[in-house]
RNA sequence: GCCGCCGUAGCUCAGCGGGCAGAGCGCCGGCCUUGUAAGCCGGUGGUCGCGGGUUCAAAUCCCGCCGGCGGCUCCA
């Protein structure tokens, strides 16, 4: 809130016409009011006010307060101004705030408050005093708003017995140990590294320095793992066998309209917003708004429900700096974010019973992880669903941490499921909510068999989790398997490059036959490339096995010879003579059910530069 | 955002009870012509995060800022 405060020997003021038609005060057109010895104060509400309402006003009046009582002012004028800043505030929020200054101003000072009327243009005659304080300029702020509410923590076992978490502590598997520790005990984790982002930097994952916090730069190798996993995200939707359409969509939505603006006022100060052009944008925080925006216009019968909706979303958060974690919590970052339009809760809660629960747990296991759950659901949905909600916690087929909140969001229940990291901390991956407040709120229907038009309740959710987050699951695991002493690697579907051939002499004959290798390979869909260096064999065998490449095919004159190929499989750390067609069925299987993603690198080493995150040491404290 | 720790070459780091800015890797040049985790020799490379202060003298001590990491708050 911007505002200029005017001590006035005179002020006066009469509403000529009518500026706005919604919002208006109500006042006689012309009549004109006056005052003596008055504090004049010209106020914009601006649209960072909307957060705090209150806040702003009260630093405003405790302000005003101690002005009025130097100056010794007889009576205060609070006259809307739309013209000290740029940033308004929407009508409806200006009129609400003056209104509120006008009373919190009313009852906090001895003299008269008046309020000239909002949405008129007006004159005004203003005779200012010219002692030191008569004007001054003020810009008040207040931090938004902050929702508390009470928790209230439970563990569910799948036999349907209901714990304290406490009480619970002692029969609890480590992992969900560690999840009621932090969560619901509030129990401090101490400190610990994170060999994670460490690893990620490897792979080129990195912040970006000349952009805002939170946002990641991906090279070479990070790239090609971000379109793999994005790729991959889309056919593990496709695996639901439920009819799912993918859209594409911006990342920039309006907040003046009503349905962005209610559902942004849910997710407050964390909002990631941008003018332009007098409109305030706020940057979509998952993929909601767009394909809301969509479904609002579809003609929808219940025989098309189930029915799914997907994007890869660019997704953004302003997240506090201090909480940024590489490749988990960003501020901008890539969520494949599905929707299902159910016809009501019941076959909300069967679809994520029957498809949603075992693709997320399955795709967990698919990288040898699994997850513990904590349950987020209304107390309502808790005491209405509790059968539904064992049933899922059958499913996980482990204890669930369970919180119960009120209902402050669209959702009635929320479950996350969490990995514990190499560093013993709970990182929520996977995630499904059942949402019964956006259809309305988006104007989203069906028609029933009965002809009748009834809002979808919307099962919103993250199969695998954001793209960034999924990779640091992936990252984690080695991270894992190096600590338990064994060779640390990622799947052959994400690994930037799956073979390396290395002829033992770049030159001659070896080097046509390794060519011949690797065109086969290429044209198979593998990423494949060839150390075609000058330099020793022991060095660029180095080089790859410090790029995590899977398979090393070396290719000397006995390999010429026979027609085969030397191979070093990274993972059993094997070494085995096999054939070009062994080698292509060994990949197929490795890479069968995932996406086919084109290299993002020169196929020939020699003409690559050096690419620094690849010297990074990832376990140098052992 | 709050508290704590840390910012030295492209990377990993040493130097920091003040006195000419260092090593290894990388990169460049030359030699070698290669059989499974660094072939040999030489060279190149710095606004010691930024700004201010103390001092004859600051990478080193002090203050402020910026950035990173960890913890906390937060996580619809």
């Amino acid at each position: 809130m911007k505002s200029l405060l005017l001590h006035a020997k005179e002020f006066c003021y009469r509403p000529v016409k009518p500026a706005i038609k919604e919002y208006r005060d109500e006042v006689k057109e012309g009549e004109e009011k006056c005052f003596e010895n008055a504090l004049v104060v010209f106020v914009t509400v601006e649209d960072q006010d909307s957060a705090n309402p209150k806040g702003v006003v009260s630093a405003a009046v405790d302000d005003i307060v101690k002005h009025l009582e130097r100056v010794k002012a007889s009576s205060v004028i609070i006259y809307p101004y739309a013209h000290l800043s740029p940033r308004l505030a929407p009508p409806h929020v200006a009129v609400k705030v003056l209104r509120l200054l006008e009373e919190e101003l009313s009852s906090a000072c001895k003299v008269d408050v008046h309020r000239a009327p909002f949405g008129w243009y007006k004159e005004f005659k203003l005779h200012c005093y010219g002692h030191p304080l008569a004007e001054l300029s003020r810009t008040y702020t207040a931090p938004p708003e902050r929702r508390s509410y009470e928790k209230k923590y439970l563990v569910l076992t799948p036999d349907g017995k209901v714990y304290e978490p406490e009480e619970f502590l002692e029969k609890a598997d480590p992992e969900l140990r560690i999840l009621i520790e932090k969560e619901a005990l509030g129990k401090e984790l101490g400190e610990a590294e994170n060999p994670v982002t460490r690893l990620a930097g490897k792979f080129g994952f990195e912040w970006e320095p000349y952009s805002d916090y939170g946002h990641m730069r991906y090279e070479p190798h990070a790239a090609l793992m971000l379109e793999a996993v994005a790729r991959y995200s889309w056919l593990v939707a496709q695996r639901l066998g439920i009819p799912v359409l993918r859209v594409h969509g911006t990342n920039m939505f309006d907040l003046s309209i009503k349905a962005v603006r209610e559902h942004a006022e849910l997710f407050s100060d964390r909002l990631y917003d941008i003018w332009a052009d007098k409109k305030h944008l706020i940057l979509r925080y998952a993929a909601c708004h767009q394909q809301f925006a969509i479904l609002k216009d579809y003609i929808l019968s219940y025989r098309d429900l189930p029915l799914g909706m997907f994007e890869v979303a660019d997704s953004y958060r302003f997240e506090q700096p201090g909480e940024l974690l590489l490749s988990f919590r960003l501020r901008k970052f890539h969520m494949p974010d599905l929707h299902i339009l159910t016809k009501d809760v019941d076959e909300a809660i069967k679809i994520v019973r029957e498809k949603v629960q075992p693709v997320i747990h399955e795709e967990a296991s698919k990288l040898g992880r699994s997850y513990v759950a904590l349950y987020n659901v209304t107390s309502s949905f808790w005491e209405e669903r509790f059968n539904d909600i064992l049933e899922f916690v059958k499913r996980d087929g482990r204890p669930a941490l369970v919180s119960i909140i009120p209902p402050l969001y669209y959702w009635v229940i929320n479950v996350e499921y969490h990995i514990i990291d190499a560093a013993g901390r709970p990182r929520e991956i996977a995630t499904f909510q059942i949402d019964i407040g956006n259809a309305k709120r988006f104007g989203i229907k069906y028609v029933d068999s009965e002809d009748k038009e009834r809002h979808p309740v919307i099962i919103h959710t993250a199969l695998i989790g954001s793209i960034e987050r999924y990779i640091y699951m992936v990252l984690d695991t080695a991270v894992q398997e190096y600590q338990k002493g064994r060779t640390p690697s990622i799947p052959v579907w994400l690994s930037p490059i799956q073979v390396r051939v290395i002829p033992v002499k770049p030159h001659d004959e070896q080097l046509a036959f390794a060519e011949e290798v690797l065109n086969k390979l290429l044209e198979a869909g593998v990423r494949a490339d060839i150390d075609d260096r000058d330099i020793s064999l022991g060095r660029r065998i180095r080089d790859a096995a410090r790029e995590w490449i899977p398979f090393i095919a070396v290719i000397g004159s006995r390999e010429v010879e026979t027609k085969t190929i030397n191979l070093t499989v990274r993972k059993t750390n094997d070494r085995l003579s096999v054939t070009i067609d062994e080698l292509l069925a060994m990949l197929r299987k490795e890479l069968k059910g995932y996406p086919l993603v084109e290299q993002t690198l020169p196929v020939r080493v020699s003409q690559r530069p050096t690419l620094a995150y690849l010297e990074k040491s990832v376990f140098s404290a052992r």
